[in-house]
DNA sequence: GTCTATATTTCGATAGAC
DNA sequence: GTCTATCGAAATATAGAC
């Protein structure tokens, strides 16, 4: 008998998806250099091989997941903008966020995309996510480019303090500051740093 | 006759700093695991096994480099304190920090500090370091909790805009955005992108 | 104080079987 | 659709000469 079980064999499509949530993770965790198409592998349940043969190369792979990364809060906002449940655009549009990036595969994601600006095959991905995104807010969510760019400035500070774990201090000062940052309710990342 | 030209003995001392600058310079452009021994090496002019034996080993350089850019964040923030020239305390602030992480190098190892929280050695350098500068900015220059945290959130979109290149950018929505987040004068940083 | 040479490890990618 | 096996290319670290 095998030690290893049977793999399930999944449509192409479906091993995709697997194999990009895997990769979220692990870029989050390691950066893209840091990071290893067999500890992507690992995380998918599959082979190393396999990982880049579905995607062709270990760069190819982290584009998909920075498109898809800054794909999720345009859908997010978009979304936030539309469901107008009373509460103003700015309220709406931030709890969005913090909803999406309480996923600490997106949140690091994105913030080794920004830290790799001079990379000219992911480069290119963060400077026109962010400007579709600062567009998205002044134009389809109506803030002054001022507010826009306050908004921004937040969601920076809020990405910098979830990325250090700061919510996850014992430090008063730490908690005074997430606090600040991300509003009251800290519970939902306090959850997820125990997992 | 050599076809390599003689170099150039220092003390040791000096050659800590030359190579901490190079380093600085070279984690920046590619982050920690992308970058290499060796490519600090040929910035700073020596051997790739000299660089390693300086220090012990890539990973204790890199904890040198972290602790230099939150070190010089103090210093910076420290002396526009002491140099009250008229200025509101959070103007002064701000002026330094521009002048700060105009040095790319330093702005972009910041960023992958951040980026990094989960690293054993590397996490505690970034939360220890940016908890001492939130105190520093509430206790040292007097600046409430909320508007220490509006500080630290500009700052953080400041290190966005600049590490994405968007003051590179012929985008004039990107002008836009850069221009609220870093205030009018951007031609230090347009100087140095193109070095 | 600094180099050359190299041992060792690790990783991305390819080939080919099933 | 997925795996095992393996090649070849870095990259870190060490040894030892000068």
């Amino acid at each position: 008998m095998s030690t290893m079980e049977t793999r399930q064999r999944l449509p192409a499509a479906e091993r995709r998806e697997s194999i990009l949530a895997a990769a979220s993770v692990v870029f989050g965790e390691r950066g893209y250099a840091g990071a290893t198409t067999d500890q992507i592998a690992v995380a998918a349940g599959i082979s190393q091989a396999y990982v880049v043969r579905t995607f062709g190369s270990k760069e190819a792979l982290f584009v998909e997941v920075a498109h898809r990364a800054v794909g999720r809060i345009e859908t997010a906002f978009r979304t936030a903008i539309a469901t107008d449940d009373g509460e103003p655009v700015d309220k709406r549009l931030g709890q969005a966020y913090l909803d999406l990036i309480a996923d600490r595969g997106i949140l690091l994601s994105l913030l080794h995309i920004f830290s790799l600006g001079n990379d000219p095959a992911i480069g290119p991905i963060g400077r026109d996510g962010f400007l579709a995104i600062y567009r998205l807010l002044r134009d389809e969510a109506g803030l002054s480019p001022e507010d826009a760019s306050h908004f921004l400035a937040e969601g920076m500070l809020i990405n910098t303090v979830l990325a250090l774990q700061l919510h996850d201090s014992d430090d008063p000062d730490a908690l005074e500051l997430v606090t600040n940052a991300c509003g009251g309710d800290l519970s939902r990342f306090r959850a997820l740093a125990a997992g």
